[in-house]
DNA sequence: ATCATAGATATCTCTAGAGAAGTCCTTCAT
DNA sequence: ATGAAGGACTTCTCTAGAGATATCTATGAT
């Protein structure tokens, strides 16, 4: 025989949780709002501090605050950046340029503040793409307004671009799209792959990412109008910085 | 005067997080295998329970572990359904067709495991895109092979859809996008909007995720040929089971 | 063989307390 | 006015222990 079918009542930390979970999406507690920290709830709810974290903790890790320490926790703001997949099929050309999710569209400046170009062996899976054991690769850090918000890393294959400012740290004017137009092998479509994940701790550092905030993970690959694969491009995004969009037609 | 330059030694709880993903990474402990537990931990490490916890939990919040109450904390597996935006440009048509992540292609069967139709008041969001201050709306579950996967939610312009099928459970043959052909305004072009973030409560019980998961919320907006948005579908995806895949050209 | 039960084992929740480490503000000397 | 030094307050890390609850397995009755 089955106990009462009606679920547990949940534990004091989630109860706690929920209240001010609730109070957050109510509008009551409001973006950069501090919350009640460990001690004011332990003399709240008369809980141990381990109890009064613990409440904390999910809500940290839903990404709804972040804790600073020695100062308190915070309710968290999110104002992302709008990033086009196709800027030519854009709905901007068709439709009302209405969205669901405010975004910054004005192009705030971008910096890349970390770069790093390099000979190597390819990993298995960008050989698979590529065709090339050897790939020339790029790796930077984007920020806006000093704040770092994408981990970027590109691979070319060796062998095609060897001689080309691709492998130089300035690759001059046009960028990397345009090197590969002069190499004859200009890029014409694109496929971007799409996942979320927790980040590494390595990304979490790297981007300065509070507790809670998934990352982006976009890898995609540029083709020829031939279908010669030419770069493969991974792309690490907070995810707390970032909308995607893409338009495309039935 | 500071202390010395070297940033402080990681706390023990981390030390021990760090040495399990090195050897989750590594390909040690695999998909399913089964993690040393807090009394493992306390007997290896000479710490207490609460801190084996602290350290078990850095990786089920990180969702390369599990946890399964009374039994263990088990190593993570990820073998997501690959989910396409664009068939038309697909790069099957031009392309090998070779892609970063391992997915299973093939089309598993999805059934919906729960559906509620309703008239309802639009929020804000959805009645500035549509234009429409009252909306049906399809809520509905999906799931492969018992397991579920999406949460997705249709408005529709109540004065539009009104006397249609789309108020109906069953749409009938084609779905709703048949329906709104019917209709005179059968969509023509889509935009996505897509971002991740931590789960809510409901949301995680809905879709029955584990700590660490992540979802990818998609707003998708159809429009017809002649701009006028006919639909909006917000999507809420478990990020271990998907990968979204667009393509487009230059 | 099938099913129910009991015991071992595992995670989960919580208490009580302590020291370390970072932040913030006020006070005081220059 | 500027800057250094305290002191109060905060989060962070960890110990030790206890009971609740879920799972798994081996045992025993049917």
């Amino acid at each position: 025989m089955s106990e009462s079918p009606v679920p547990h009542e949940p534990p004091i930390y989630r109860r706690i949780a929920d209240g001010l979970r609730a109070r957050i999406l109510a509008g009551e507690l409001r973006d950069g709002d501090r919350l009640p920290g460990e001690n004011a709830l332990m003399a709240e709810y008369a809980i141990a501090r381990a109890t009064a974290r613990q409440a904390l903790a999910v809500l940290i890790n839903e990404g709804l605050a972040v804790p600073r320490r020695g100062s308190g926790v915070y309710v968290r703001l999110f104002k992302p950046i709008r990033r086009h997949g196709s800027r030519r099929l854009s709905r901007e050309q068709w439709g009302q340029g209405r969205a669901i999710w405010d975004a910054d569209t004005r192009g705030r400046p971008f910096t890349v503040d970390h770069l790093e170009v390099a000979l190597e062996r390819a990993t298995e899976e960008v050989a698979g793409i590529l065709d090339s054991g050897e790939v020339w690769v790029r790796r930077r850090r984007y920020s806006v307004d000093t704040r770092p918000v994408q981990l970027a890393t590109s691979f070319f294959p060796a062998h095609l671009v060897q001689d080309s400012a691709i492998t130089l740290p300035d690759t001059g004017p046009g960028g990397v799209y345009a090197r590969l137009g002069d190499l004859g092998v200009p890029p014409a479509h694109f496929t971007e792959e799409v996942r979320a994940r927790m980040p590494q701790p390595r990304e979490s550092a790297l981007l300065d990412l509070p507790g809670g905030t998934p990352v982006i993970v976009i890898a995609r690959t540029a083709y020829t109008s031939g279908g010669l694969p030419v770069e493969v491009n991974e792309m690490v995004l907070d995810s707390a910085a970032y909308v995607l969009q893409y338009d495309f037609d039935a």
